[in-house]
DNA sequence: GTCTATAAACAGATAGAC
DNA sequence: GTCTATCTGTTTATAGAC
């Protein structure tokens, strides 16, 4: 794996998570690098299948960070607070917004297959919150999972924007706390 | 007032609702109304004059639609539970996302103007929920709010890209269920 | 108020030399 | 694997005719 291709993809992540699908150009992420935009190219054909990478690559890191939701180490709410923990790094360790929570407002823009990957990130993301969920949540589950994930997304987009991180961890604690509260 | 500046704001509005601040172009938007560019050009010298129109614009309208927090009609749940329709009412009319949400997600990329216009919208979102809640809410009130001001723009987030409204319903109706139970 | 014409910059993408 | 050179189309923006 060449070292070059390595970089594209950070510098993309990080151009895709500052200005979204259109706020990335093959000509800056050369030139952030030293070399030539057809140079980009050779490892990445078309846009598409640069932003599809990038997109991958989040999913796997991000899913690496949280490890399996069904482990018997720790009950729900050591769970829940960890899956709050991830994203509060992701954010202060950039000072930028999700990458997938970016790309889902841009939908009308997007290449399918970049869409189909932002969606399967949403659904991984709700389905680990399901099994991470105590059965005490009963039916409801799905929307406890909702709740948390969106309002998430939402803190991080509102912490990049005033470059504050108590956005995440204000609605993380009152969500987490009512949500808990409701198991016993 | 012509009717071509106003056309230009509201195609301006559903173009960045799609795509973000790189979404839109003042070609595309003659090309819609029929018009040359430079004609754009005439009502907005330039592109962040057009974008802060704009916001200013969803932002005015979108308090018109919330109305008055402090009215004396109707207690905390009923004012709480109109915030969330207004939001769900903002996506089902357009299939889109929050103009705000999106621009707050892109603050790299914005104006200054703009990305003042962004912040000014997310204060007076905590500010309105702030005075819609009951003194009960106690010290978390700025919390409470930053939760539901937050996890309904991830909603609509979810929502635009799923094209599933259910997300805002879903999460809506989580969010004040275990608000207004805190508050008795 | 709308047009033509144009400028200067930038986009994604390709061909072919080295 | 990186380069030069180039194509085609787009962007924001301006000058000036009508």
């Amino acid at each position: 794996m060449s070292d070059n291709r390595t970089k594209i993809i950070e510098i993309a992540e990080t151009m895709v998570r500052s200005g979204g699908y259109n706020g990335f150009s093959f000509r800056e992420i050369a030139a952030q690098i030293g070399i030539k935009s057809s140079s980009v190219h050779y490892y990445f054909p078309t846009k598409e299948a640069l932003a599809l990478e990038v997109a991958e690559r989040y999913t796997t890191d991000f899913f690496a960070a949280l490890g399996d939701p069904n482990s018997a180490n720790g009950a729900t709410p050591e769970k829940l607070r960890h899956y709050c923990s991830v994203f509060q790094s992701a954010f202060e360790s950039s000072g930028r917004a999700c990458l997938c929570g970016m790309l889902s407002n841009e939908v009308a823009l997007l290449p399918e297959s970049v869409r189909l990957a932002v969606i399967e990130f949403v659904n991984a993301n709700i389905s680990w919150l399901k099994n991470a969920l105590s059965p005490a949540t009963g039916d409801n589950k799905t929307s406890a999972a909702k709740t948390i994930y969106c309002g998430l997304e939402g803190a991080m987009s509102a912490a990049a924007l005033t470059k504050d991180a108590s956005w995440i961890e204000d609605v993380a604690s009152s969500t987490l706390a009512s949500i808990l509260g409701e198991e016993g």
